[in-house]
DNA sequence: GCCCTATAGTTAGCCCCCTAACTATCAGTC
DNA sequence: GACTGATAGTTAGGGGGCTAACTATAGGGC
């Protein structure tokens, strides 16, 4: 499911051109962020596909996920709210996902006893061994795709990457609380 | 419509550790891997925050944005085919985004006098109107996310992104082109 | 004990993405 | 001129995001 994006990048040149028609345009910042976004689908898509020949998409995964790593460790299971908040998501999205992953038998919704309007989430046998099937093809195409990068690569990259998230969080941030002015219009 | 992903991303001891139970697991692939998700994911929800205060989705605007280049140089108006094409996404899918955008009146459907099975879109004076006073945001917006990045900084990310995309492309190739064997399970 | 607010989860309705099946047209072949 | 296959576009149905409104429970103040 990749978003709708230009498939062929423009080159640099047309972000020149373009740039002489609208002063507000940067190039450089353009290039960087287009590719950015291509990357990301990219990225995605790899994975996704992989993960739909297992029937499952991309945000069931990610719920699994986060469930079996409660498994490995701590003792408290997981609420709807909280799988909703750890993976970016609304409660209401989680409500979906997780109704459907119930319907195939991956997880299981219990009451809490003490507080009645709680639900527990938790991994069912069945969930953990299909989720475990997958994971090594996973992991091995990750590794795939970033193998053309050296480690030292990887680092720059993600060094990069994490300037571009500080960035992004000065977006949420409200007004008066932001080092920089966010543009409004 | 950010995709359901880790907010906060694992630190790398944590993939260290994860390593020792998936012997597949390369961590700092890993790592790259989920910064460039979120990274993604991030610059789209800046500027998708931008676009839906204009009550424009991110692919309505990637469609009207794909006319407007036409309007500039181009002769021949676009088919629906070819803008699904030059979007990299279904033309069913391009049906639908046509739709809602027609019916808001900014784009318009005539169908093709030589070929009955075609469609000609095309976007109307309300749609350029209404692009161009998306368009100065937009750019801002994307200069203001990258500002934290040098020009030499940006040319290492293009590049580093580009090798990313280059290794995504051979997962679609015929497994008789693909230069190396991509991994099936 | 009762109100008021906050919180957990769900529901309803929308958008955008997909695949698969369908309709209509075109273009060749016999 | 009718069959066959390819192509353009749509439709139908599903998944997974969202917001807004709703229900039920919890918990504090009076």
């Amino acid at each position: 499911m990749p978003r709708l994006l230009l498939k062929d990048l423009p080159r640099y040149d047309c972000l020149l051109e373009a740039a002489q028609k609208f002063p507000d345009l940067d190039p450089s910042a353009c290039e960087v962020f287009l590719h950015l976004l291509r990357a990301g689908d990219e990225a995605f898509r790899v994975t996704d596909e992989h993960l739909s020949r297992h029937q499952i998409s991309q945000g069931r995964f990610t719920v699994l996920m986060l469930l079996l790593d409660k498994a490995a460790g701590c003792p408290r299971p997981h609420t709807p709210a909280e799988l909703a908040d750890m993976g970016g998501v609304t409660r209401a999205t989680m409500t979906g996902l997780i109704d459907t992953l119930e319907r195939d038998g991956l997880v299981t919704r219990t009451p809490d006893p003490n507080d009645r309007r709680m639900m527990s989430v938790s991994l069912t046998a069945h969930g953990q061994s299909r989720l475990e099937g997958i994971l090594p093809g996973h992991f091995r195409r990750m590794a795939q795709l970033m193998a053309p990068l050296s480690e030292t690569e990887r680092k720059t990259l993600v060094g990069l990457l994490t300037k571009i998230l500080d960035s992004a969080a000065e977006f949420s941030k409200p007004a008066s609380t932001a080092t920089t002015p966010v543009v409004e219009n």
